[in-house]
Parts: structure tokens; C-alpha cells; sequence
DNA sequence: TCAAAAGTGTTAGATTTACACCCATGA
DNA sequence: TCATGGGTGTAAATCTAACACTTTTGA
């Protein structure tokens, strides 16, 4: 019997949650539950970890068996480990979140799994302690998101000023004034002006902007 | 077998990184290991979260064990889960990290426990991914710190502006400046002088201060 | 008497905030 | 032609940072 046999092994699962932007909303992915217990109840995705993976690898496992992107953007939450948080069986979950461009995410693939965009501020009572891993996840993501460059992770390549404020707007819940902001952008020379006009969000045409991750690690100076 | 059945389960520690500030430098407990494997190891202070509680609740028995002090302030790290972080088994650790008044430490119960108050600055190298886990937690801490009224948890109930500025300085790591910091107390009506003087740190005395906690959750404005 | 820590205000500079109008275009 | 979103600068207010001397007292 060695040292660790004494004690009692547990299961865990990583729950994601994952961030888009669309419409000038912040979303969630969330889905309904297709096992028991909680069938049907609305829930975070997620799964086990396994014991030849990380809980990292676990993590990307999961969100690339939903959305089929490698690669994201994704932090870890916490952990979770009530012991009745899951109705069936002690589990301890690790939380993250993701970002993605919603546009990366096929359609199809997301019917697949049953899972749909909900904005941040309407989500239903969700599963377990899923609807405290989302309050987290926004806590820290907004956090993380004033002190670095990670908000284009959920926009185009190329995006305008108009939406990269939308975002930030949807994020800290508040609006910003449209000046002030384009002036901390100007000071920032990795979001580049390219030469390129979306008229797609006005008649007129706005400006496409690209972040150039090269020239942020030359001078990275960030703060919105 | 049910849903949960097919999958692995896992052993589950806490480990905890405990902070104290004495004679001006911030300190952590660490001790060597009594077990194999990394037996004699210089390690955190941990153990394995038992099926019937809470991670919360197994890190307060961890602390309270070590310590013999209940109620400490205590968050959550995170979550370290890489597949052969623990060089004996497959073991995902939480870590915790908390915050006490040395003197409430009885040295007696420390030395049984055999650990020890060693400078941040000055950790040797750890069993497994607690460098790590200090560094994390040192750097959560310091967000905290900034934020919110801890750092009177590492402090005796009264204390002198001197040593308030120290704790702040050996957390953040570089000076303040004194009559800036001052002015930045005074404006914090939670924090309030007593008529009483501490003789212990100069001939000519200095004031002690106790934090008021009533006073702050009515007005709770903390930046420093 | 002197070394050592306690205590105390002012000012320049930097940062932040508030604010309003013209432009270009497609419908 | 007009409604819609795109784009631009200045000034006041606030906040931050720099800075030096007097006080008290035990050794």
C-alpha cells in the first residue's frame, strides 16, 4: 500500500466556458444537458479529464471536439469542488474559458452539439455551480482583457474602431466615450490602420484595423 | 455502470502557500517532505481533499492542521494538473493560498510541523510545481492586495504606519514614497488611529492604527 | 548630542474626462 | 435629401509623483 492508496481518488472534469462576440453582444456557449443527471438542464460544456492528459490537454480536447478550432485563446477559471456541486457523484471541475471568433465557429457543427450563443446577461439558470463558473469567467476575462491585447481573439482579423469598441463596451458594461477611445487606440501602433473600408456597418465605410501580434511584443503597451 | 463509471478518477491534493510578514520582508511556510516520493525535499504544506469535502474545506483543514488557526483569509490559486507533475502518481493539485500574523503562529506547533518562514525572495528550489504555485500565488496576492483590505491579515490588529508601508513595500516590491502613502491612508476613514503609541520600532514612538472593519464595508474605497 | 524613525504640504506634470460638429454615402 | 455611422481636437479637472525639513527620545 503506498502513501497516495490511503486516500480516495475523485473524477475531473474541465467545464468551458466560451466567450464570443457577435451583434455587439458578449456570448456564451451553452447547451442542454444530454445525460443524466440534469438531462435537458442548461449547462457549460465540458468533459472528463483523463488520466494520460493534463487538465490543460483536457481543456483543449473538449474545445476542440466542440468547435473544431485548435489553438484558442484560454485561461483556467478555478476549480470547483463542492461536494454535492454535481447531483450524481463527487466531481471536482476545473473551469475555463475560451475566446473564439464566432465567425471561425461553422454553424453546423455547433447545431451538432446542440449548443447556441447566449448573451452574458440572459443566461438561464444553468446546471450546478455553472452559472457562478460564468460569473468567474467574466470577472477574470475583463480583467485580463484591460491589461492584454486579447480582445481581438474574438473579433476578424481585420475589424473597425466602431466594433473593437463595441466590444469593449459589451465587456465592461458601459459605454465609452467614441473620442477618448480612438485616441489610446492611435497610441497603440500595434493596431494597425489598414488601407482596406467595411461597408458592411455604415454607408460610408469605416477603416479596417489589424492587430500585429509581431510589433505588440516590441512595445507591449496596452491598456483599454 | 453509469455515465460516470467509464472514466477515470484521480487523486485530488491542496497545497498551501502561506504568507506572514516579519522584521519588514514577506515570507512563506515551506518545509521538507516527510514522505516519498521527494522525500526531504523542500515542499508547501498540503494534503489529499477527502471524498466528503469540499476543496475549501480541505485546504481549511490543511491550514488549520499546520497552523492551529481557523478562519485565515484563504483564496484559491488554481488549479495544477500536468500529468507527471507528482513524480509517484497521477495527482491534480489545488493551491491555496493564505494569509496570518506570524504571531498568532505558535512556534512551537511550527517547529513540530517542521517548517519554516523563509523570505519570497530568497525560495529555494521545491518539490514538484510549487515554485510555481508561489509564483502564481504571489501574483494573485498582489492584485488583492491592491484592492481589497488584506494585508491587515498579515498584520497584528494594531500596527504602525511604518510598518503598513514595509508590508505594502515588500509585497509589491520597490518603495513608496512615505508622505504619499500617508495621504493615501488618511483618506481611508477605516483605518484608524488609536490613541495608543508603539515604542518597540523607535525612541520616539508612532501611533498605531487598527482597521475598522464596519467602517469599511460602509465605505469600502481601498487603493493602494 | 546625535542617530534613527515619526511625522507633515505643496507644486508640476501627467492623465483622464467631458464635450460637438462635419463627412461620406446609400436608400 | 436625409438618416446613419465614421471620423476628428481642445480644455478643465483630477490624479500622481517628486520632493525636505522638523520632531522626539533613548543611548
Amino acid at each position: 500500500m503506498t502513501y497516495y492508496s490511503q486516500h480516495a481518488k475523485v473524477w475531473v472534469s474541465v467545464d468551458c466556458i466560451i466567450f464570443g462576440f457577435d451583434e455587439g453582444k458578449l456570448r456564451v456557449l451553452i447547451g442542454r444537458r444530454h445525460m443524466d443527471p440534469g438531462r435537458g438542464e442548461w449547462s457549460l460544456y465540458g468533459g472528463f479529464v483523463r488520466s494520460d492528459e493534463s487538465i490543460n490537454d483536457a481543456a483543449n480536447r473538449v474545445l476542440f471536439d466542440l468547435t473544431g478550432l485548435r489553438n484558442l485563446y484560454m485561461r483556467q477559471v478555478g476549480a470547483f469542488g463542492s461536494v454535492d456541486r454535481d447531483p450524481g457523484e463527487r466531481v471536482i471541475s476545473i473551469a475555463y474559458y475560451a475566446l473564439i471568433n464566432v465567425k471561425d465557429y461553422e454553424d453546423e457543427l455547433r447545431k451538432e452539439h446542440g449548443v447556441e450563443w447566449v448573451n452574458v446577461d440572459e443566461i438561464p439558470e444553468l446546471y450546478s455551480d455553472h452559472n457562478e463558473m460564468i460569473k468567474k469567467a467574466r470577472k477574470l476575462m475583463r480583467q485580463k482583457i484591460s491589461s492584454e491585447p486579447i480582445g481581438f481573439r474574438l473579433l476578424p482579423s481585420l475589424f473597425t474602431l466602431s466594433q473593437l469598441q463595441k466590444l469593449y463596451e459589451a465587456v465592461h458594461g458601459e459605454d465609452l466615450d467614441k473620442r477618448n477611445f480612438r485616441k489610446r487606440i492611435k497610441e497603440m501602433d500595434f493596431i494597425e490602420k489598414t488601407g482596406l473600408i467595411d461597408k458592411t456597418g455604415s454607408k460610408r465605410g469605416a477603416y479596417l484595423y489589424r492587430f500585429n501580434k509581431r510589433a505588440y511584443n516590441q512595445d507591449p503597451n496596452f491598456k483599454l
